[in-house]
RNA sequence: GCGCUCGUAGCUCAGUAGGAUAGAGCAUUGGUUUCCUAAACCAAAGGUCACAGGUUCGAAUCCUGUCGGGCGUACCA
């Protein structure tokens, strides 16, 4: 289906030129600001007004006057210096409502006309190390955006660069053989529960013993020279990581799987071509000693030129080369016509200078889009870098973990006559919910402050408000086989709609409102527009649950309401579950 | 120094191309339960959108400057 905007635009627009003659003036409408305005506004007249050197209410007027839409909306008011407003006349909203409803799969929401091959790199954990919380955002916010891009119908090729090489590897190796010398023949013998613990203690012997540190650096070169024995020991380390991150994925309900892995070891044969490229390119450089690209723009403290090193002065390599074989590779391999890189703000220079980088050497054009998707730091609630207690890194195993021990000590209090494990089904849903929703909510630029009292007070716009809202629906339809009415059959006699109350509408105007919430989000890889809009969503909903009874109603609104609770229950569940990634529950 | 980013109610945050009276939640005050889940609903109060200029019919939003926070800035990722 068409969005309303995109017909309200289109309609608007053409009064607009066959007014003025401009065919430049977009009528610019969105939902109403303020319902007494109506319920779509149109922006743009005061703009074209000064385009054709007119009195904007004038023009407004002339506009409507010319203006054919009275099979969708109320006649149009004009307002303030230009504004025209909007009122969609019943009988559209009712079988706009009809329509939206009938589909069942996309809820009215069209696949995209020109489907692109969209590369999303997110999470990217050093696998030597637990997944902590820094992590959590990538992962999460990659994660919607992919789900988003995926449901527009593009194609989505996730990309976990996970850090799998690299000195630090060495250093592993090294301590695996020595303590398990037969790791060799058999590695799967040899399991490693704390691999951090592991790879720190690697990292102290490295630091105190010259020759352990020696023979660290014999294994990474040994890694890159594809050693039989090493790369066994190499293998082992990288599927016993899988062991640790892939849970906290199925925890997250992120879709990151096993195969979406492409990690820095991919790349590792590939990263002496990138320099010998742009060396004969003559776009790469030596520079005290390092080969380095010198894109435009930049400069480093002293005022000169700032570097993109591509490879050190001892020769080794380096993120920046990595990034460049990866980008090469998911442009001429994986004929990505869109590569969105999700990490922190604080990577924005080094992104930016990959792009310009990638542009000088011709490996891209204007057609593809280099997308860098920032987000903020997460604070603790003094303001400062999350961390815990003793001011160590908090694992996110942790943090999850408590999340879901908090919601339990809410749902006995809340409910505490359900059986134990659909309490424990519930306490999951609603605290893993509850992180992750916070982190969606905000906006991604922001820094922002983790409290687990703010997010699991469970009040206001936050994941459990809406997993209320869709259980109370739950509620009304497992109650309704009691009172004798039969929800199927009401549902599926319905051949039109007439509205009793206020309320009613203003539901029905946000369910028709969903396609604009995704589009919207997904464009600009923004999730806190998704969850705004199911937000307002839940409320619309919780004032018509408060102000209209629906079991009770009689048999002239009973299938109305029995509707609206439906497509609101499958929207908030569409919502949640398909592209943010949060389950819901039949009760809480 | 240069660059990026942020500064909105007591607190935590929204604010989707420059649009109307700047919005939520928490906290505060008051109201709603013989009724489908009160993890809810309704209402009140709360603002110099850091500050100063500018652009224009109109600025939290764009430009310039100032102040303040965070981050980055040559061989970590």
């Amino acid at each position: 289906m068409k969005p309303i905007t995109t017909i309200l635009d289109e309609r608007i627009s053409a009064a607009i030129a066959s007014v003025t003659g401009a065919t430049d003036c977009p009528a610019l409408i969105i939902p109403a600001k303020n319902s007494q305005f109506g319920d779509y506004q149109a922006n743009g007249v005061m703009a074209a007004a000064k385009k054709a050197k007119t009195n904007p209410r004038e023009l407004a007027q002339k506009i409507v006057d010319a203006l054919e839409i009275d099979d969708i909306c109320e006649p149009p008011e004009i307002a303030g210096p230009g504004f025209i407003n909007l009122r969609l006349k019943d009988e559209f909203l009712a079988n706009r409502l009809l329509e939206v409803n009938s589909d069942t799969d996309r809820l009215g929401i069209d696949k995209a006309d020109n489907p692109q091959t969209v590369v999303v790199d997110y999470s990217g954990p050093n696998i030597a190390k637990q997944m902590h919380v820094g992590h959590l955002r990538s992962t999460i916010i990659g994660d919607c955006i992919s789900r988003m891009i995926e449901f527009e119908g593009h194609t989505v090729i996730r990309q976990n660069h996970i850090g799998d090489w690299g000195t630090q590897f060495g250093m592993l190796i090294a301590l695996l053989k020595e303590q398990y010398p037969h790791i060799i023949e058999n590695p799967d013998a040899v399991e490693i529960a704390d691999l951090e613990g592991f790879y720190q203690a690697a990292k102290a012997k490295s630091d105190n013993d010259e020759a352990f540190a020696k023979t660290a650096r014999d294994e990474v070169v040994k890694l890159h020279n594809h050693d039989k024995d090493t790369m066994a020991v190499w293998g082992h380390i990288v599927d016993e990581s899988r062991k640790h991150y892939l849970p906290i994925y199925q925890q997250l309900s992120v879709t990151l799987q096993a195969n979406d892995e492409r990690g820095e070891s991919f790349y590792a044969d590939k990263l002496a071509d990138v320099v010998e490229t742009l060396k004969e390119q003559a776009l790469a450089t030596e520079s005290d000693g390092a080969m380095c690209v010198f894109p435009p723009g930049f400069q480093n403290k002293e005022g000169n030129p700032l570097p993109f090193i591509i490879q050190k002065s001892d020769g080794a390599f380096l993120y920046a080369t990595t990034d460049l074989a990866a980008l090469r590779f998911r442009i001429n391999e994986l004929k990505a016509d869109k590569v969105i890189y999700v990490t922190d703000a604080r990577q924005a220079q080094h992104f930016n200078m990959l792009f310009e980088t990638v542009k000088m050497a011709g490996w891209t054009n204007d057609e593809i889009d280099l997308m860098h998707v920032t987000f903020g730091t997460m604070l603790g609630t003094d303001g400062k870098p999350f961390k815990t207690r003793t001011g160590g890194t908090v694992k996110l195993k942790d943090l999850l973990n408590e999340a879901v021990e908090r919601a339990t000590t809410v749902v006995e209090e809340k409910n505490p006559d359900l059986p134990a494990d659909q309490k424990q089904e519930i306490a999951k849903a609603v605290g893993i919910g509850a992180v992750k929703y916070a982190d969606y909510s905000n906006n991604r630029n922001s820094d922002f402050i983790f409290s687990f009292d703010k997010m699991l007070a469970m009040e206001g716009n936050t994941a459990p408000y809406m997993q209320y809202a869709y259980a109370r629906i739950k509620s009304i339809e497992r109650k309704a086989s009691k009172k004798d009415v039969d929800i199927q059959n009401e549902l599926s006699g319905i051949k039109s709609l007439t509205f009793t109350d206020e309320a009613e509408k203003d539901l029905a105007k946000m369910l028709i409102r969903y396609d604009q919430a995704i589009f919207g989000a997904a464009a600009e890889c923004r999730p806190n527009y998704l969850t705004g809009y199911l937000y307002d969503l839940a409320q619309a909903f919780s004032r018509f649950y408060n102000a209209c009874p629906v079991l009770k109603a009689d048999d002239t609104q009973r299938p109305v309401r029995l509707l609206l609770c439906d497509l609101t229950a499958r929207t908030i569940k569409h919502g949640l579950t398909q592209l943010l990634g949060i389950d819901v529950v039949e009760q809480m």
